[in-house]
Formats: C-alpha cells, structure tokens, sequence
DNA sequence: CAAAAATATTTTACGTGTAAACAATATTTG
DNA sequence: CAAATATTGTTTACACGTAAAATATTTTTG
C-alpha cells in the first residue's frame, strides 16, 4: 500500500528534470500524490476515500448547508457530490432535506452517527496527530499553508 | 471549460472550514484542481492531457531513459505508463527499444516528430508563459516551488 | 545448473470523478 | 401571466488512472 515500493532515490538523482523541477503545476501534483498515498495508508481500512471527510467535517461546521454550496466550497463537480452524499445517507451519516422555500435544492447536515464518525476521524484528519507528514518545520508549514492559500485565491 | 461557472467568491465567505483551511492535504489537492483547470484552458486543443507533456519532456532530457524509470521520477504508475507509452508510438512521437542487455525493459527516445512536438510546446508549459498562473510575486513563488521540492523530498 | 526469487512490463478488471444531457423548479421578461 | 431563461441537482456514458494477476526475462541460491 501507499507509494510504489519500487521507488528508489536513483530515480530523483539519475533523472534530469530540467525546468520541470521548477514548475509549481509538477510539484503540485507530486505533492498531491504524496498526500494521497499518506491518506490511504492511515484511512485503508475506514472504507474512507480522500474529500469524503472533508465533506463530513464541512456539513459539522455548516449544518444545514446547501449541497450546491459544499461542492463549490471543496471544488467538489456536483455529479460527483449527488453519488457521494447518496453513499452517506444509506450508510446512515447524512440527512438530506429538500426546503420548501426552494425545492430544487437539497440541504444537507450530519445524524447522530455521521457527527460521532467526524469526533472519531477529526484526530487521524486535523492537528497533532493528522495523516499527512512531511519533513518541514512548523514554521515551513505555516509558510506552505499560507502560500497554498494565496495560491489559490483563498483570502485578499 | 475550466471551473466551474457557478463558483462564487461566496463560497468562500459564507462557509466555515474551520481547520481544514489550514490542512496542507486540502490545499494541495484544491491548488491541483486549478491547476488543472488552467491546463485544460491552454491545452484543451492540443489533445494533451496532463503529465503527457512531462514525459516527453523528460524523454527529451533523457534520451533512452527506461520506461520505469521515468514512471518513477513522474510518479506515474506502470500500468498507466505503458497505455500512455504505446499511445505516443501509434502517434509517432516516441520510440520504444528492447535492449539486448536486458529484454524485459523498455528504452524510450522522442522522434523528430516528438521533438518538434517538445520544441513548440515548451514556451506554454516552462517559463515566462506557462499555462500556470496565479497572484503570487516571483519571490513567494519561488518560495512555494522550494517548500514544495522540501515537502516531496526531492533535494535536502 | 536447476529451482526459486526478483525485476520490468503488460493485461485485465475496476473505481473514482467528469462532461453532457436531462429533469424539476424558480425567476425574469415581454 | 405565459413563455423564455436561469438555477439546482440527477442521470448516463465515458475517460483516466490503478491494483492485482499475468508474462517474460534475469538474478540468486542451494
């Protein structure tokens, strides 16, 4: 499981990048990669798949919250969103409402069950003891997180 | 093409991420998703899909490179890698070699075609007018470019 | 050296996420 | 208000990438 075992260091020595190991859309993906794999190392055996716990942890925050809303919040494709929220709601974690006000739009917030799986996950997911690891201080950390978020158009 | 329409600076606003606006995870994956976005934008035409122009690239810095070698420094899976292999020959853009010394692995080199290729789509992918655009200054992009090569373990 | 283990790639079957078309409801406009 | 347009979510068909098993070759081991 996780990264291909045959992933050695040669790979990064012998191989002249060029430019490439410059480019942000590169690294970007192999990081994206790298937290995947890290993902399904810890959640393997939840039957978690990656953004499934965002989604959750997001409804905790927002009870209530329009479906439509959540999926742009993660960019999340609304296709996607309808057969994962459907997964939810037949495993007993999500309640859809359809809101008289507008009866195109489903409203969405956790059971009891989905709010006690995110009290369960929220350690493995956020904060000391979260799945993702890497060799940066914390200060690096807070640098990439900071630069991730102007990057992405998040805050002024 | 590209984000979706509907996304609105609302979003961003009027939901509460709580922690997960700090989860490096989360804004790695949201920071791959616009870069794919941006790369749809400027390649859509070219029937290129992304992480094909890495590996004729790196095929062009490396003439002969074996094909598992170079799924490794890309993080591209094998399996993925000999579709994408065999699809480059049938458009004459790669040449595949089984080497004598060792006839289980594959050697790959570009054509003139695949160099071409290469030569005229450079200047969209590296460089000055790279598809990848964002609202970073030089500086703090060369700052996440570094934070980026640390956390993947590339270099240090 | 023959059998067993390792390596490099390919094949097959499948899971995840997406685009495009569709359906239902709400809003705007003439 | 009726017709046209916009919005919200769902369905369908498909593309991309992967895990696991299979194939072919090379290396190791007893």
């Amino acid at each position: 499981m996780g990264q291909d075992p045959r992933l050695t260091p040669q790979a990064i020595e012998d191989v002249d990048l060029g430019d490439l190991g410059q480019s942000l859309g590169f690294l970007l993906r192999v990081a994206q990669v790298r937290v995947y794999d890290q993902f399904y190392d810890r959640f393997g055996d939840e039957d978690l798949r990656p953004g499934e716990f965002s989604m959750l942890w997001v409804m905790h925050r927002n009870p209530g919250i329009k479906q439509g809303m959540l999926a742009q919040a993660l960019r999340i494709k609304p296709a996607h969103m309808t057969k994962t929220v459907r997964r939810f709601e037949d495993n007993g974690l999500v309640e859809r409402q359809i809101p008289d006000s507008d009866r195109r739009s489903v409203l969405l917030r956790l059971t009891d069950k989905g709010e006690a799986f995110v009290a369960r996950n929220r350690p493995n997911f956020l904060g000391e003891n979260a799945y993702n690891t890497h060799d940066l201080s914390e200060e690096e950390a807070a640098t990439l997180a900071r630069l991730l978020r102007k990057y992405n158009g998040f805050e002024g």
